[in-house]
RNA sequence: GGGCGGUUAGCUCAGCUGGGAGAGCGUCUGGUUUACACCCAGAAGGUCGGGGGUUCGAUUCCCUCACCGCCCACCA
């Protein structure tokens, strides 16, 4: 056995293990052939992107749920691989470019393309590098990109499939135009944001009745040029008369029509309502109804185009909008001014306003793919944890719209169309067979041109968890590994990736994508702000690895990973639980040293020592406790049990106890506890691996022979022994440690209630030095009458079972309040009674018993039972506490 | 306008099915005893946001108010 260090050093470590861990294949699904998979897909990253505290977050729950089902002996594949990331992708190169003095359009299509390739083959390994310094298990060698070969066959026949079946298709409307980024954006990747605005109002003249006004307001004064009517709501007394009137647009000179239309709201403004089709949403609609012209005043740039008054063309928008207003006041139409606040549309990526733009671009429908994908949420094919995070997916997923999967770039999937010289276009996997279609639509041989549009990044996302097992092929790795078992992910991508994951997957799988879907929150900083570059309170995980180790980090994002709460970092937790990894390898060096090895063959239910068999039945609750949390996804909830275990109950307790026996001389009461403390230690790093796989591992290794590492060690063989240990432990150990405690205090001179000052004071020379030697022990002992016991150290579930020992315990800790004793079990046979009375009520409801299911019915009676046994031990107690009295 | 979440010790937060008010950090006291000062022992500190209800019993369930945060929609 290594002689371990006087403290741990995780950078001697981390990296030295994970890099044996991945050259062994431990992260490859191929442990046990005959075993269930369990199955991850990542959350691809960017491939621009760099690791922030999400991805360490999120990334850290993957992994331990990786960890956890491959060492229960699943076939546990992590399915890893990174996002093209169209817009983010394409803005970094180009400001690359832009460094060099060169242009996107000076290179062309083709060799910007290539070079954005070149930066990906460069520079797109940063995150995957992070995540593996993270710890991250997942299988490398599987590895895929969004726009590699096989991914991206499968977006063209999934491109090619939709459109052909109709849920793909080509339309004019008004789309989220980007006039910095040059590209229509999706409902999604606009941002509303608060600003305070002001709202303008007009007088337009009316037709023919000099000096007669209709006002309107605006807060967009230059669209004004764009306008083709006012719209009145038709049961507005004040505009009755105008209703079929025109105004003379003001600077155009425009004729349009005033009309009527219950858009407009007489409570709003003036009641009248300029109308401009092709810039607001609203607009085109109201426009479509009463039959307008639809002007389209800006270029792709947002500039006035020619359709604008000479003046203007070529204005940028904001200057129009100034322009627009010294004009109107000039002419004494401006009426008059307010204050407005409002939310203006913002792109997400080039935070500049978005603007409404009539044009041709491609559409899903996504309303008909969303059918199936709420039915599934619905029916619970797919569940949300937490469950609240449902409403969510069902208020969009029931209200969603088409979906703009077109953008005017070129990194991405280029759209699979091509046109006809008439503008007929065909969607094939390929030229040939477009021009083969087209041939057979034109007769003969023509010139194609490909649409130069690519799709949307979310488009192959939306592939990833069948498209990475190999789809559209049939591969085994499909058949096993899809569905597959969670998905781990932040509230935020729900609308972008998950509901369209679940579209996706059941449109082309025809099963749900994955049966769980855990929520997590975001990470923020200690005082809970968002964490943005801008507030300079952005935490990097990699600094916090260097500092504490990569262990430290996870069991911290662990312990704060509450369901539907922020995480909350702050640098101090961290150090906390790099305090307990130190904790922990120094419990380990105390057990080197005092010879505690694993002993082959261990059988944790056969020791006899009460404070080994103790010990031994809190691991199996602790066991117990981590595994439930687990797989309930309360994620915190494993890691506190893991930490009051080791921390509180093996080294404050069990080591504490175990010193003296290992300086005593009962031979085989010192082979039994090394041999016990060896096992629980085991199962201390077993139970902490997917959480801490770095320090486990190196403990593993480095205490004792092993047949392999921990990390491909397959637990069962130990749970079993866990449960064996837990099922046949009697529950009077509480008394007979009560029992022990007093007979170390007996031979200490310890008075049972005294006071650790008194005792100095008066204790004779024999008693002082039994003190001095064992003074935190013995403060620990003072501590321990049988209240703390009750309290405190007992088993869960333990309080019924030990007021059935009550009258044993009390006499013997004699420092019970019996009235307050007795109040309470007459407490908890009240509580009996009235549990009692509800199980028989509901067992003698004949329409409970004819229509609950069976095993329902079946868990009520149990519960009667249990309910019944209680009460009667508790009587029984009861009977021998007065008796004792 | 619709929806979701939060309000527990000085700070950051746990508290799963109603019965003990908790952890870490910080503060104070005492300790370097051969696992650990990244430690040990101990202490102080909370009317669990306000009010009402259900219950033998509410931090926990229901209603309501206040404040904070987020998402969606709308915005002439």
């Amino acid at each position: 056995m290594a002689e371990l260090e006087k403290t741990y050093h995780p950078e001697n470590v981390e990296t030295r293990r994970y890099e044996e861990w991945e050259a062994s294949g431990a992260f490859k699904p191929t442990g046990n052939d005959n075993a269930d998979a369990f199955t991850i897909v990542i959350p691809p990253p960017n491939v621009t992107g760099s690791l922030h505290m999400g991805h360490a977050l999120n990334n850290t729950l993957q992994d331990i749920l990786t960890r956890y089902h491959r060492m229960r002996g699943a076939a546990a594949l992590w399915q890893t691989g990174t996002d093209h990331a169209g817009i983010a992708t394409q803005m970094v190169v180009e400001r690359m470019l832009e460094a060099e003095g060169a242009k996107r359009t000076d290179l062309g299509r083709d060799k910007f393309v290539e070079r954005v390739w070149e930066w990906k083959e460069h520079s797109g390994g940063t995150i995957t590098a992070q995540l593996r310094r993270l710890g991250a298990s997942c299988d490398w060698s599987r590895e895929r990109f969004t726009m590699d070969e096989g991914l991206s066959k499968a977006v063209l026949k999934v491109f090619v499939d939709l459109y052909k079946q109709g849920l793909i298709y080509r339309d004019k409307r008004l789309v989220n135009w980007d006039p910095k980024l040059l590209t229509a954006i999706s409902d999604l990747e606009v941002e509303q944001r608060e600003i305070r605005g002001k709202m303008w109002y007009f007088k337009y003249p009316i037709d023919g009745q000099d000096g007669q006004f209709i006002t309107v307001g605006t807060t967009r004064p230059e669209t004004m040029l764009g306008d083709t009517g006012v719209a009145v709501h038709p049961d507005d007394e004040r505009y009755q008369g105008l209703i079929g009137q025109f105004v003379v647009l003001p600077i155009v000179g425009r004729r349009i029509p005033i009309f009527a239309d219950a858009y407009a709201d007489p409570e709003k403004g003036s009641g009248a309502v300029k109308i401009t089709p092709g810039h607001d949403f609203n607009d085109f609609e109201v426009g479509k109804r009463a039959g307008l012209d639809i002007i389209n005043i800006f270029d792709a740039n947002a500039h006035l185009n020619e359709n604008a008054p000479e003046k203007y063309q070529g204005m940028e928008r904001f200057k129009a909008r100034e322009v627009v207003l010294a004009e109107m006041e000039e002419l004494g139409l401006l009426d008059r001014v307010e204050d407005n606040d409002m939310t203006v549309p913002h792109g997400d990526r080039s935070g500049v306003v978005i603007e409404p733009w009539l044009m041709d671009q491609w559409f899903v429908d996504a309303a008909t793919l969303a059918k199936p994908a709420i039915e599934a949420v619905e029916s619970g094919k797919t569940k949300f944890v937490p469950k609240n995070w449902e409403n969510t997916y069902f208020e969009w997923m029931r209200n969603i719209q088409p979906w703009c999967v077109s953008r005017q770039l070129w990194w991405g999937h280029q759209i699979p169309a091509w046109f006809g010289p008439d503008g007929a276009v065909f969607v094939e996997l390929s030229e040939e067979e477009a021009q083969a279609a087209a041939k057979a639509h034109y007769g003969k041989d023509v010139a194609l041109t490909r649409d130069p549009d690519v799709l949307d990044t979310w488009f192959s996302s939306a592939l990833w968890p069948f498209s990475t097992l190999g789809w559209p092929d049939k591969t085994p790795e499909l058949a096993k590994h899809y569905p597959t078992d969670v998905l781990i992910t932040g509230f935020d991508i729900i609308f972008f990736w998950v509901a369209r994951m679940m579209m996706m997957g059941l449109h082309f799988m025809g099963e749900v994508p994955f049966h769980k879907v855990y929520i997590h929150a975001l990470v923020r900083d200690e005082k809970g702000q968002k964490m943005s570059k801008s507030k300079g309170n952005v935490m990097d995980p990699l600094d916090l690895v260097e500092k504490f180790g990569a262990d430290a980090l996870r069991f911290t994002l662990t312990a704060s990973a509450a369901q539907g709460r922020d995480v909350k970092m702050s640098e101090s937790r961290v150090e906390g639980y790099r305090n307990f990894c130190t904790k922990i390898w120094n419990a380990a060096r105390f057990c080197d040293m005092n010879e505690c090895r694993p002993v082959g063959g261990f059988d944790p239910a056969a020791v006899n020592s009460t404070l080994n068999r103790w010990i031994v039945c809190k691991t199996a609750d602790v066991e117990a406790a981590m595994r439930g949390a687990l797989e309930a996804y309360r994620f915190n909830g494993a890691a506190g049990a893991l930490y009051s275990f080791t921390w509180n109950t093996f080294c404050d307790w069990y080591l504490e106890f175990a010193k003296p026996v290992f300086s005593g001389s009962d031979e085989a009461a010192k082979a039994e506890t090394r041999a016990t403390a060896a096992w629980v230690l085991d199962q201390i790093v077993i139970l902490l691996h997917p959480i801490m796989p770095f320090i486990t591992e190196e403990l593993w290794q480095t205490r004792g022979n092993r047949a392999g590492p921990l990390i491909t060690t397959r637990w069962p063989e130990y749970g079993a022994g866990l449960a064996n240990a837990a099922a046949n432990q009697e529950m009077d150990w509480v008394v007979r440690l009560i029992s022990q405690v007093r007979a170390v205090r007996a031979e200490m001179n310890v008075p049972p209630a005294a006071k650790i000052p008194l005792l100095l004071k008066d204790a004779g020379e024999g008693a002082r030095a039994a003190l001095e030697t064992h003074k935190d022990l013995i403060v620990r002992l003072a501590r321990l009458d049988s209240a703390e016991l009750l309290a405190g150290t007992m088993p869960q579930g333990a309080v019924q079972d030990v007021l059935d020992e009550a009258t044993l315990i009390l006499p013997i800790a004699g420092a019970i309040d019996l009235g307050a004793e007795k109040s309470r079990l007459e407490k908890e046979i009240a509580k009996q009674d009235a549990e009692i009375t509800r199980f028989e009520k509901k067992l003698g409801n004949d329409k409970f018993v004819a229509n609950a299911p069976e095993d329902v019915v079946e868990t009520e009676r149990e519960k009667l039972a249990d309910a019944q046994a209680v009460r009667a031990k508790l009587k029984d107690a009861l009977r021998r506490l007065t008796a004792a009295a």
